[in-house]
DNA sequence: CTGTTAGCGCGTTCAC
DNA sequence: GTGAACGCGCTAACAG
């Protein structure tokens, strides 16, 4: 099945049915509805890989998930910017790949990655759009609003007047987590954090830099965490050592995972949407390869407080 | 950069090339040395597209995801198999898409649905493995033991001398559910559950259902529950009218997903490994793709029970 | 063992 | 407004 045979049904040219089949104007409206006939009828799909031989495009997007498996947020956060970005892609092939170098022939590139300085970008030689603020380059990106959810982190451990407040901060080169806690001093500005403990993203993790974090502010009474993960790993410590949530010490989480529902108590956190984040940096690349002008270099979505048992 | 400029720099015609790159025999060590060495210093790269219109193969597979939002196990089942599926990929490219209808042009793929009476597999013309078995189809899968899964939780059930079991069995058209609840009444065989309902896959149907089932079998002493996320709910529920869990219920879950471990009690479980069940049929797919001979038909991955806290 | 040749299906000039 | 002709980069016959 092939552009001759639906010429040859619609009694017209190759060329014809291609220029039809691309858009292209200059074709009478009675040919144009014969040709559009002739492909509904043989159900006739395109040869992509003729196409994109031929032609300038390949219709197809690479979706990179540059992570390692101790460095993601949570799997829930992967998996939603994947159907969001799948579903945004409007058409085009969507080919997943976790090493760049092995992506080739692709019209751009979506690149989700947690590290802030991830040098593969570059070296794809087509449009990008990052889902997530790199921390070093120039990039187009997409984001969840961390900042403003740090803030609103913070303004809320205000609210519960807590004024001994440590942070769990995560990786330094985490460019959501840097963000983050950027928010909450933004919020305390004028009363600094008591504490601040850089962490891995794991509740392991999570648990040893709140030991950390008590030892060197024994009377820490709110506690903000770069990730959820890193506050069920406080939750847990706390509950070893006797400590009552919220009654002695506030914790805040983020990202709303399904286990901020699960754990007890249950943990007041940051909202975000990570399907809306893929969907959106899916739309933005589109965009830009349909050579839409003005686009933003950075589109920034809103997060959203969510109270509850632990602070 | 084609082939052409690779045979002119090793001296030889594009055909050699192009044997050599396709490990075709009958090339004599000296030229194929001089073949590999241009394409090292050109740092070539075939064509994609003239490759697969040229040829027969396109060197890429389909990963068709065909779930609706609520009815995943859970987010960590789907990027476990989308990362050992990539990874055992060998070098093709993977497109994901959600319709399998949007898919073309693949050499084969690889289905992953909850829904045993998945009709799409067989549109596509091209190998299908399936990750999960099917209920109504006779194409290749990889599934992880349910069946064995729901014996260990079975016997795990009678060795804490609960005698009064019930099942919260998830739907009826989902294989792993269906499968594991077997399994639970083989170990059972002499004393069947005394009540068993079904449920969709998350925690507040589990819930929901819980309480269907006290009202059946006020004096219930053991619940197997076909998913972790079903028996969070159900944890939920017994907490919420007071039952103690697991002295006045013993419950077990299937997955050993993250919440298993943060819930409380912390949940005994069944685990099975997603990434091994997204490997495995990647590398049955491409197995069978290079025509290897007598593949299995199915293959079952080992399951492993995890005693915790709720029994 | 190696080179020559003929398309794969399509987009894109060109003429008409 | 439409058709004819060329070539994208490669694989697969076929010669030699």
């Amino acid at each position: 099945m092939n552009l001759e045979e639906v010429a040859r049904r619609a009694g017209v040219s190759r060329s014809t049915v291609s220029r039809v089949l691309n858009g292209s104007t200059g074709v009478s409206p009675a040919t144009r509805a014969a040709v559009e006939a002739a492909v509904a009828s043989l159900r006739y799909l395109p040869n992509q890989a003729a196409r994109s031989l031929a032609g300038t495009r390949t219709d197809t997007v690479a979706i990179v998930v540059s992570e390692e498996r101790d460095r993601v947020f949570d799997d829930a956060f992967l998996t939603g910017v994947l159907r969001g970005a799948t579903s945004g892609l409007a058409g085009r092939r969507a080919v997943v790949a976790v090493n760049p170098r092995e992506v080739s022939d692709v019209d751009g590139a979506l690149v989700v990655s947690m590290s802030g300085h991830d040098p593969l970008p570059r070296e794809l030689r087509v449009p990008v759009v990052l889902v997530g603020r790199p921390l070093s380059c120039g990039l187009a990106y997409v984001d969840s609003d961390n900042l403003g959810g740090g803030v609103l982190a913070g303004r809320h451990l205000i609210a519960r007047e807590r004024r001994r407040i440590g942070v769990l901060a995560g990786p330094s080169d985490v460019a959501a987590c840097v963000d983050r806690v950027a928010g909450l001093r933004r919020a305390l500005s004028s009363s600094p954090p008591a504490g601040v403990i850089t962490c891995a993203l794991t509740p392991d993790s999570g648990a040893a830099a709140m030991a950390s974090l008590l030892a060197s502010v024994p009377d820490v009474n709110g506690v903000f965490c770069a990730t959820d993960a890193i506050a069920i790993g406080a939750l847990r410590y706390l509950a070893s050592v006797g400590a009552r949530v919220p009654e002695d010490v506030s914790v805040v989480g983020f990202d709303d995972s399904l286990v901020a529902t699960v754990c007890t108590p249950a943990l007041t956190t940051v909202r975000q949407s990570p399907d809306d984040l893929g969907n959106t940096a899916a739309w933005r690349l589109v965009a830009e390869l349909a050579g839409e002008p003005d686009l933003p270099q950075s589109i920034v979505l809103p997060t959203e407080l969510v109270v509850r048992g632990s602070s």
